[in-house]
DNA sequence: GCTATGATGAGGCACCTT
DNA sequence: AAGGTGCCTCATCATAGC
């Protein structure tokens, strides 16, 4: 935790660098998946098709890396193989995303055979409606990632000369030294080149005609479904590391994001990855379609936290804030290790929800333990491991199993100690607003992009603000928050991010709000006016009625809490929109 | 008033066997 | 392919006890 809070504002980016470069250092030099199922689930969650890949993976059997698959299918894309028919020639561009017309088009004008022109004309066609991948949408001068543009930054490195003369961007090499480290030989650094590629353009060739059309006319002149498009149920990605996380070897590291969703500010929406069915298509849909981040957050900490993250923030370059949290129970909570028994397996706490275990259950727990002298039997294993499991119970003595206490839950889900301690809140309301909260290193993690676009300092605004993830996040970062409006309901909640507020010695602008009905557009231009915009709309809608918990009223989207949602979308509707027009005037 | 407690399953995925 | 099993899930409510 970052404690230097009377610190100057930090514009150093060393420490970015730093931490980086540990964080993006080769577990292996080539990406490795450890199961099959896996590799097939990652590939397909990298937009091919499930036929491209059972091809690929019969071609070089179940064991090949995933990286060799890739190149595999990429061979497909690339060279002209002779196809039977005319329709196999539609389907085999279908299946890589590309828009029927234009695969008619182009086969009409190169002719069925010429697979590879074909290809380069659907490329270059794509190529013209999109831009950027990295998404440059100021007009000026202030968020120019300079790393990107400084050609002396390259000197150094030796095998760039070696991959530029292959073929590769400077860019791209430079990305793959970053990311690899520059042990890793130049076969590797160019097969991790090779698949980011292939990722990307796959990504990109599934911007659809419909997304660049106003959002009421979407969807409506879809004929059949075509791989990885919102009209095809969701799937949740197994493993749950979204686009890579810390500690995994998969990364991807680019993505293209539909036309709509490219324009300022930055937004970051979040909610629970287990919601009922079409609730995510649902979410993605009115969020300029952007595709969902899934990420189970027991991958960066101790405890499970499978949420879904719909943002427009770049995903190339993140890093991880420090110090790294503990990967298990029994480092994240050392006090637990002592009497931790050897029957208990556990090495992941489940998701921290916002109830917690009775005293009267840890003692039948402890009694029943206590029946026994030495091992306990198989049933009272099975019945303790239930209860465990069921209401994420630590052991903290003998026989003394124990539910998370606030301290551990703050410290597991990275906020400060004593965060949401104190200052009149209840046990149980601090309990609830932190089963409520962000996984902040998790988070962090995503919004560490935004470290070098705004050395300066950002103007967020925050809905559904809580105990302030978003917050702790952008400051953990050290990442000047010059303007912040929060809109939360609880006082409580409120009171808490103010004392986060004055504790870490905040210099710029705080201002709340309860209701969210309250941030009016004419309230929001006039905030946006004052503060010159805001560059981050960051918030998670209430998961109530969609929390797989809920036995009352999981009634999903349109949930008398979830529904708010609806506010999100119409809050960042008028902030685009004025940001629109103050950057034109 | 407040707090702690126990009862209240469905939904959906992963994985296995058949 | 189909069916069964195991597992987990940002929760809500009424009520007893203080």
């Amino acid at each position: 935790m970052a404690q230097d809070d009377s610190a100057e504002w930090n514009t150093d980016d060393d420490l970015y660098f730093e931490i980086d470069n540990f964080q993006s250092s080769p577990k292996s030099s080539s990406p490795v998946v450890t199961s099959s199922d896996h590799m097939f689930a990652t590939l397909v969650d990298m937009g091919f098709s499930d036929d491209v890949i059972a091809r690929a993976i019969q071609e070089n059997g179940p064991n090949a890396e995933t990286s060799v698959i890739i190149d595999t299918i990429s061979k497909y894309s690339m060279n002209c193989e002779p196809s039977s028919s005319k329709s196999k020639t539609i389907y085999h561009f279908l299946a890589m995303g590309f828009d029927e017309e234009k695969i008619i088009k182009a086969i009409h004008k190169h002719g069925e055979e010429n697979m590879e022109e074909i290809a380069n004309a659907l490329l270059s066609s794509e190529a013209d409606m999109k831009e950027e991948d990295n998404i440059d949408w100021s007009d000026s001068d202030d968020e120019m990632n300079d790393d990107e543009k400084d050609p002396d930054s390259f000197d150094s490195c030796n095998p760039l000369s070696s991959l530029v003369k292959m073929g590769f961007s400077e860019l791209e090499v430079s990305l793959a030294i970053e990311r690899c480290g520059d042990s890793v030989s130049i076969a590797d650094l160019a097969d991790f080149i090779c698949a980011a590629q292939i990722a990307r353009e796959f990504d990109e060739f599934h911007i659809e005609p419909e997304e660049q059309k106003p959002r009421q006319n979407i969807r409506k002149s879809q004929k059949e479904p075509r791989p990885s498009t919102n009209d095809q149920p969701l799937r949740l990605p197994n493993p749950m590391i979204g686009f890579g996380v810390p500690n995994e070897s998969v990364f991807i590291t680019h993505r293209s994001l539909p036309a709509l969703a490219r324009a300022p500010p930055y937004f970051y929406y979040e909610n629970v990855a287990l919601a009922p069915t079409g609730v995510w298509e649902t979410i993605s849909r009115h969020l300029y379609d952007v595709a969902p981040e899934f990420v189970d957050s027991k991958y960066i900490c101790a405890a499970a936290r499978k949420r879904g993250y719909v943002h427009n923030l770049p995903i190339s370059n993140r890093y991880q804030i420090q110090p790294a949290p503990k990967l298990t129970i029994q480092e994240a909570l050392p006090v637990t290790r002592k009497w931790w028994p050897t029957w208990d397996t556990r090495t992941k706490l489940n998701c921290i929800l916002t109830v917690h275990a009775s005293a009267q259950l840890t003692k039948r727990i402890r009694l029943a333990l206590e029946a026994h002298t030495g091992e306990p039997s198989e049933a009272t294993k099975r019945f303790v491991i239930e209860q465990c499991k069921k209401w994420n119970l630590v052991w903290v003595g003998k026989n003394k199993a124990a539910p998370l206490d606030g301290d551990e839950i703050e410290s597991l889900l990275g906020f400060p100690r004593n965060h949401t301690r104190g200052g009149g809140i209840t046990t149980t309301e601090r309990l609830k607003s932190l089963g409520n909260s962000f996984q902040v290193d998790t988070v962090a993690y995503h919004l560490s992009v935004l470290k070098p676009l705004f050395p300066d300092g950002i103007n967020v605004l925050s809905l559904f603000t809580g105990i302030g993830g978003g917050e702790v996040a952008l400051h953990r970062l050290q990442i000047p928050m010059k303007t912040v409006v929060s809109v939360e309901i609880s006082e409580v909640n409120r009171n808490i991010l103010r004392d986060f507020w004055e504790q870490t010695n905040q210099r710029g602008v705080l201002i709340e709000f309860a209701d969210v009905q309250d941030l009016t557009k004419d309230k929001i231009v006039e905030l946006m006016k004052r503060f010159g915009g805001f560059d981050l709309v960051i918030g998670g809608s209430p998961c109530n009625n969609l929390a797989g918990g809920n036995r009352v009223s999981r009634s999903g989207l349109e949930g008398e809490q979830s529904s708010l949602f609806f506010e999100y979308c119409r809050i960042l509707d008028v902030v685009r929109e004025t940001t629109k027009e103050m950057r034109r005037s």
